[in-house]
DNA sequence: TATGAATGAGGGTTCATTCAT
DNA sequence: CATGAATGAACCCTCATTCAT
């Protein structure tokens, strides 16, 4: 069946042609939030700054909202895969270690891009019907309550779900003042550790 | 980058007729904000809605976003006065219960039109030159700052500025949260006084 | 004082759509300021009378001034191609003969149009930051120049920049008048013709 | 009559005080028009500028283009009475005495606010139905012809109604081009009659 | 599929004019 | 008559989206 063949042999590299557009576009839309804010940010500059026309970035995207969820899932993706990596390497080691590691990796995240963040946060707020949780963060959930498992004893409580929200919504709060105030990694991370800690070991 | 706008009001209510308008106007802002969000936030939407044209809007405001910024100021002052409240109640009375009191005045203000709240604090970021805290931010610190110091013994170390600073952050960033996610005014507060005590307490 | 603003073309017709949009664009703005004037020129007015929308108008001028701005240059390019052919029709006439020729072009020029070069000249005040000679005027001095230096022995006195400058601005003048008069050709040509003559002739 | 009387007696001052609100309204315009130019030309600013209400102005302007003509009738009254001046002053002089006092008289006129009258002559061509001459224009021909006529030996040829026009827009138009390259009155005199006496003397 | 010119509804802002006080 | 708040039509300009090439 050369024929099947031939048309996989021509997709491949099409689809492959797609996936890079798809990422330039991606990449273009978030140099333009990030130099210019959600006021700059249009499909046409988008375009612009990806070296590409407008028509293309509707070929990919069916109009400007997805685009900003797609930037939106991107960035929860890479904070997801930090995570992941934060909670592997986290294995065997004290809770305050592990707890480092995580903050770290969101710290990370988020100074890579800071601004760029901050405006996909907030606009999410507006295009995710409310409250229906993305996958993505169901298994950021999922993570921190692993790693909050694995040291049950040394919390001395269980942590149940709330207690799970609520150290993420601390932390991404405290994460987000501190790179706002323009502090160094470090004295970010130990801020938003402390105020972690203090959450998980309240009386 | 273009010129500077002026951004300040543009003609003291002085007269009753004035004063009035300018309570329709940012009643009406803040309508509009509430029912259709940023993006049916427009001045025309603004007008009509307060039952005045466009032309009065602009009669007292030089533009949209000092008209958002009034909006921000107001929502601002309500805090300040709702805190301040809080703290001459909490006189005499423990940290928990005092603590409780502040809690409650956030949640009290934010309550009243939590949609509406969320969308001021995105904008706030967008409109005011980066990190210039506002005369009331400062007073919001003073005042929990002087509410914690009363406190001092039962904390059982000294509260600096970051403190503050933070219990103010995770403080607002829980309240959203738990309005966000429709909780009862009891299961907010419960949930945020969880997470202030925590962080105060912490070894 | 605001930002300066762009007033130079957006971007270059290089494709053939292009130009001929622009063509359009522009004959439209001529036609609704000589049938409305300046009060009934307006951006949607200019594209609805070239049958295109608004939003191709400023595809290719960044604002109403620059679309005005290119009126102008269009006028000052017809009115010099004119009297380079003027000038070199001349060669070897009298310098009567010349003039005429000099006349007739200007006479054409602005007959042709009378209304929306009047108009054209006052914006020309408004819009030109002062004095700024663009290089058009520039071609047309040194036209008259070299047109009044190969009758040099006939005019009796060697022709300096301020006369040059004055012979055009004279014509002009004379010009205007006497087409708001309604003169026909022949005779508005004959009293130019008159003023100039005296001008370069008087003692 | 005592009643008469004294309603005549309250209308006076009356009349006075309305005779100098006009004054002031009009002196308003015309700062606001030199200050801003005609697109900051608006009856607000005017009414601002003159220390009273926009409701004074239409009490006494039936709308701003009735505003505009006053300006320019005063304009008008100005450069008459300077001119009736400079004839009444050259009796007895020679041609070139005389000319010299009428081209100071215009210069005197313009440059007491050049920019203002510029504007306000290009403003003439949109208020008034063409060509429907103000007396204050045909005074001005009768002073000129009668300056003229005077010296009608001097010229050594008969001036003409058109002569006497083109006369007035010669030394316009040349008087007006001094005045905006900023020339000194007595550089701009001297041009100015140069062009004149060269379009009387020609042959 | 890519292109980019074209579309046009929409929204910010101004200002001549009115009118209740 | 004076005041000045209020009016709202008008106008400039933007940008998400479409579609002929």
């Amino acid at each position: 069946m050369p024929a099947k063949r031939r048309v996989k042999a021509r997709k491949q590299p099409l689809q492959h042609r797609s996936r890079e557009t798809v990422a330039v576009i991606l990449e273009a839309a978030a140099r333009v939030l990030e130099a210019r804010g959600l006021e700059g940010y249009n499909t046409n500059a988008v375009a612009e700054r990806g070296g590409i026309s407008v028509g293309s970035v509707y070929q990919y995207f069916p109009n400007k909202d997805a685009l900003t969820l797609a930037l939106i899932a991107r960035f929860e993706d890479e904070l997801l895969e930090k995570v992941r990596d934060a909670f592997a390497a986290s294995e065997g080691k004290s809770l305050t270690a592990a707890l480092k590691l995580l903050v770290r990796a969101q710290i990370e995240v988020h100074a890579a891009r800071a601004g760029l963040n901050r405006i996909l946060e907030t606009e999410e707020d507006r295009l995710r019907p409310t409250s229906s949780d993305s996958s993505a963060s169901g298994e950021l959930k999922a993570l921190v309550r692993a790693l909050l498992e694995r040291h049950r004893s040394e919390i001395g409580k269980p942590v149940d779900g709330d207690a799970i929200e609520d150290v993420i919504v601390i932390s991404r709060a405290m994460v987000d003042h501190a790179l706002q105030k323009d502090l160094s990694r470090a004295a970010a991370s130990r801020r938003v550790l402390r105020a972690i800690e203090g959450y998980l070991h309240r009386p």
